[in-house]
DNA sequence: AGGCAGGCTTTTA
DNA sequence: TAAAAGCCTGCC
């Protein structure tokens, strides 16, 4: 089926964003996309049109929710005055067309559990581990194999050599903290997605293994809380940097979240123009 | 209480 | 060898 875009949509940048790592990049403007057992094709074909594998049906039902497509991103834009915060309507220009995935919970406090302290690469690289290991076996609709990404059951029941198989390092018992909290239904995604944005990380916290940035992360990729603010290395550059008066949160909310993601993506840039 | 040093796995540049 | 979308423990 075909779709039409107005608003903010760059697969490009969505896919540098880091918010996911089940992205691949198939041609010069194709992507093949997984998310909670489904699998897409889509394709640019340019002026803000797109075709993808599916049909309207799934489409309607997974994928434009999955692309928060019900959000107008152009409208949180308009609410930075170039100038008053030159600095975040600038990596906002540079970096439109990001948008936040609703992704998987699950699969979200795994990954970015798994990311503590390594590159994306490497991320990925686990992650597919752990899908390999125990995920389903599909086909795709070009019939193409893929896997799913496995439930928390599924992980919480691994011995520790075959969690340790998929290159987890220290990380692999938090992995196993975060499958058993999840699977006793002690940490509900549900819950979460409808509470305040500090509680939802407060709880998240509660794992072992989840620091405020990986909780902030899971709350804004994976519950779809867009208040939340993950403060990383490069965040902190960027707060010392261009903001040494404070940073105005209170401007931005509810969406400090997405403006985050402008000045995550805008700092790297600076630093290595060519990532 | 809250801040800081050191350690932790593995991969990549 | 250092750095990579960190976190935990122990120490002050």
């Amino acid at each position: 089926m075909l779709l039409t875009v107005t608003d903010d949509f760059s697969p490009e940048k969505i896919h540098a964003s880091g918010q996911c790592f089940h992205w691949e990049q198939t041609g010069p403007d194709a992507w093949r996309i997984l998310h909670a057992g489904h699998c897409v094709r889509f394709r640019a074909q340019g002026d803000g049109v797109f075709s993808f594998s599916c049909g309207e049906e799934e489409f309607r039902s997974v994928w434009a929710p999955y692309l928060d497509l019900d959000e107008e991103y152009a409208a949180i834009r308009r609410r930075i005055d170039p100038r008053t915060d030159p600095f975040l309507w600038a990596a906002a220009e540079s970096e439109r067309g990001i948008r936040i995935l609703r992704q998987d919970f699950w699969e979200t406090l795994v990954t970015f559990i798994i990311s503590q302290n390594r590159n994306i690469p490497a991320i990925r690289r686990s992650v597919e581990l752990l899908c390999a290991l125990c995920g389903e076996a599909r086909t795709d609709d070009s019939g193409e194999p893929y896997r799913t990404f496995p439930p928390p059951e599924s992980v919480a029941a691994l011995s520790n050599e075959a969690l340790n198989s998929c290159k987890l390092g220290y990380r692999a018992a938090y992995v196993r903290a975060a499958a058993e909290a999840v699977a006793s239904g002690r940490i509900r995604g549900e819950d979460l997605r409808s509470a305040d944005c500090e509680e939802a990380v407060q709880t998240l916290m509660q794992i072992r293994g989840v620091g405020r940035k990986v909780a902030s992360c899971v709350a804004l990729f994976g519950l779809h809380q867009l208040d939340a603010f993950p403060r990383d290395v490069w965040i902190s550059r960027v707060l010392e940097e261009a903001y040494p008066d404070g940073y105005p949160f209170g401007r931005y909310s509810p969406y400090n979240g997405v403006c985050q993601q402008y000045l995550f993506a805008y700092r790297r840039h600076l630093e290595a123009p060519s990532a």
